[in-house]
DNA sequence: ATAATGAACGATTTCTTGATTATTCATTAT
DNA sequence: ATAATGAATAATCAAGAAATCGTTCATTAT
């Protein structure tokens, strides 16, 4: 009882010191919060940090991570739907360019941090981008299994799925067109995507 | 007579500053590359060269017009070919790729010349973009003249392959990969967009 | 007139230096 | 033992000074 105490106790520190981190983060940016502030808001010194996280990259990790997180979990729902294939993926398209477009307009300092620890963390973009290409390969799985695609090799299209909404997963060109317009593009893309160019009987 | 001779020996004076300039900036770089040693290497005063170009900036925006439009011209070899339409479209991926990438590991500064301008220079990139959407346009439109595409809105499909395409036009990605993962990659999205995702019946 | 220049000027950039910051560790508290 | 700290260190950042640069213009040359 003791042990469990300690690991729970443990456990809730390590949390506060996350909060804590993300706080300051939102409100003034990655680089321009010293783990001092972090500690004092935790009612600790900066040293004592160390005894939760390897260095404050870490914590930056952990909650850009968790800010990832967030937007496939959104992006699990939409491939998880009860509505037909193509439709989940124009949603796809949609929901993602929102998060990046609402994070890029509302939180910019969440995104600098995310943009910050992606140049020095490429195991969590990585690992983001992996979850993405398994949700789009299940979805395109979906669609051959209820006959609504045709597809050889989901993995790969699903790739080139990925490849060919860049555009909309990216912040730094958020600032080229209105949030209207990219949802309008995210549209034309998706439905390009579904029925393709190759002209064909009707259906 | 006299007159054809000034205008002919200033058309050829400003081409040598513009060649001197390009020298410059290819070797040291836009920023680094000083309007004295332009001059210098015309044999002229920095002064001078304001008689023939509104500024540095305009310098650098007539280098970066000549070098997208290196791009374009070949482009527009891709889509003025004789394979079928389908076959130019992955070309013009492809073509498009190799010209970035090239440049981005080859030429660095050129790259950083035409980044650095397209900053300060919003029509510069504009009417590269203009052009692109252009031959994109008659493409499609090639394409269903002869029977191989029917789209309706060619305009409306030609902007959304070009936001497929995004991510072998961008220098920012290069390093995400090797040239010959992109060139895969570059063939997987145009085959998707060719053929789409709903199934069809046998063709 | 036309072509070209050197000197002059703000605006940038670079450099230098002092202050902050992330991180470690020996030490103290519990 | 475990938790936490303050002091120490090396790396990074910030502010101001000095130098350089882009640009203009009055002046000179042709």
């Amino acid at each position: 009882m003791a042990l469990s105490e300690n690991i729970s106790s443990t456990e809730t520190i390590s949390d506060t010191i996350l909060a804590a981190a993300m706080r300051r983060f939102e409100q003034f940016g990655y680089s321009k919060t010293t783990m001092a502030e972090i500690a004092a808001d935790c009612d600790m010194s900066a040293a004592n940090i160390y005894r939760y996280f390897e260095n404050k990259l870490e914590i930056g990790a952990r909650l850009a991570r968790r800010c990832l997180a967030q937007e496939c979990a959104a992006l699990t729902a939409v491939v998880n739907g009860a509505t037909p294939a193509s439709s989940r993926l124009e949603e796809f398209f949609l929901v993602s360019l929102r998060f990046t477009y609402q994070r890029w307009a509302e939180q910019p300092r969440i995104t600098e941090l995310v943009e910050a620890i992606a140049r020095e963390r490429t195991d969590v973009v990585q690992d983001h981008l992996r979850a993405r290409k398994e949700l789009v390969t299940k979805l395109v799985q979906d669609g051959n299994s209820n006959g609504e695609f045709s597809v050889d090799d989901p993995q790969r299209c699903a790739e080139a799925i990925l490849v060919a909404g860049t555009l909309f997963d990216v912040p730094l060109f958020m600032h080229l067109h209105t949030c209207e317009k990219f949802e309008s593009m995210a549209k034309n893309v998706a439905d390009l995507i579904l029925r393709g160019l190759i002209s064909r009987p009707m259906l």
